[in-house]
DNA sequence: CTCATGCTTCGACTAGCATCGAACAATGAA
DNA sequence: TTCATTGTTCGATGCTAGTCGAAGCATGAG
């Protein structure tokens, strides 16, 4: 009847500083170790290990052992789609309104989300995608033209075949600093793989933070009007 | 540097089951006073006070003094947003994933959203807009058409004027159950009016669910399909 | 003015939980 | 096997935060 208790259940597991350093470092879609993890949320060992299991235990997060180590990625992009929406009022609502510092200013330019471009450059992108048709948003699902799929090609990304899981090929992902869409699903990941494999930009270390080269930049800007 | 803790001041507002019932019982976008507030979360006076004054000082509402009464309601449809993309993950990954129940079901169907229709009529009601291209989305932004300005105008639901907030005239919304869009935004709380005040529907009382009467259904059909 | 209503503040109690030290289990390397 | 690394479980501690009773402010009615 009262939906609040499992709402609450899960924003507690976010509502957590330690957990939330966690969740955020795996915003980027990768899979980090319990100890990188404990790292990450300035926590020891023992308390890094209780917080993942309830993380996982939640459904938020997804477990994978190989050898001695164990992974914890995010269990769904929807997990991270959640925590994007949080930002989102987080940042709206924030106590200290201060100025962005440097650091913010890159993440607004261009970012990792889940494994696809976010910020300014991706929402661009996507602009583009649309005013030239080669993307159709209906509903949440985002249909690709067959003028899409040709140009997409001739760019030299190929389409990503389905892969076991049921993710779609393109969807529309909210973005939290420029609050309009970029491109994400599997096509959304190839692109960024692109751009990262072409040598247009790199990421950050430990931040989700992507770096493009002037060199890349005026490239990926072709690309665009291409 | 770390985001962290900022998610985590949000999400931990949300993630008291008592404030969490407060929050889904503003979920339809109206305004309630402390005291019905209070039994709603299952809370004393002073319990609810705390929180309320917490909910508000974290921005997620927003309060309204008439005389000796004190309105609080959602600040803002993202907090609605966020709140139903918590609501998506906590049902994807539910610890109790058992069959819904009728209540569930009437949920699925048809529910207010803030101030809009969700649900599977609502995604249904969408749907047939972008199909006969009544509204064309372009990232975030749904652009209502010439044709659908002309549609809507036909079956009586006049276009609301640009008001003091700078809210959106078309918005899509991600429905948590259908996981697909349906129409948010100025336009979207105009045509639940009009299911509204033309009788084919009512709200229960103290849920969010709308229920259709069998006419007011069948004219809800004619109109995806006029 | 006097009383009632709605809401908040204060103070005290309590429960839950995050944290860490120490010990234990599992895996891989030498 | 023996040792090192990684991670978990257990137990104890300490703090935070939710809860409510009682009292204090407002506002509105009679």
């Amino acid at each position: 009847m009262k939906e609040g208790p499992e709402l609450s259940r899960v924003a507690a597991l976010v509502g957590d500083p330690a957990r939330a350093n966690m969740l955020s470092a795996l915003m980027d879609g990768g899979a980090l170790t319990a100890s990188e993890l404990a790292l990450e949320a300035g926590v020891l060992a023992p308390t890094a290990s209780s917080h993942l299991s309830k993380l996982a235990e939640g459904g938020l997060l997804r477990i994978a052992s190989q050898g001695r180590h164990r992974y914890y990625a995010l269990s769904s992009p929807q997990v991270a789609a959640m925590l994007e929406a949080i930002m989102g009022v987080a940042a709206l609502s924030g106590p200290t309104r201060s100025r962005p510092g440097p650091r913010d200013a890159d993440m607004r330019e261009a970012r990792i989300c889940y494994d696809h471009l976010a910020g300014t450059l991706g929402v661009a992108f996507y602009d583009s995608l649309v005013r030239r048709a080669f993307v159709c948003e209906d509903g949440d699902n985002v249909a690709l033209s067959a003028a899409g799929e040709h140009w997409f090609a001739g760019i030299g990304i190929a389409l990503p075949a389905q892969s076991r899981s049921r993710r779609p090929l393109c969807k529309a992902c909210l973005d939290w600093s420029v609050r309009r869409s970029h491109l994400a699903g599997r096509l959304g990941a190839a692109t960024l793989d692109h751009v990262i494999a072409k040598g247009w930009a790199r990421r950050v270390p430990s931040s989700r933070v992507i770096r493009f080269s002037p060199a890349g930049r005026r490239a990926f800007d072709a690309v665009l009007d291409a």
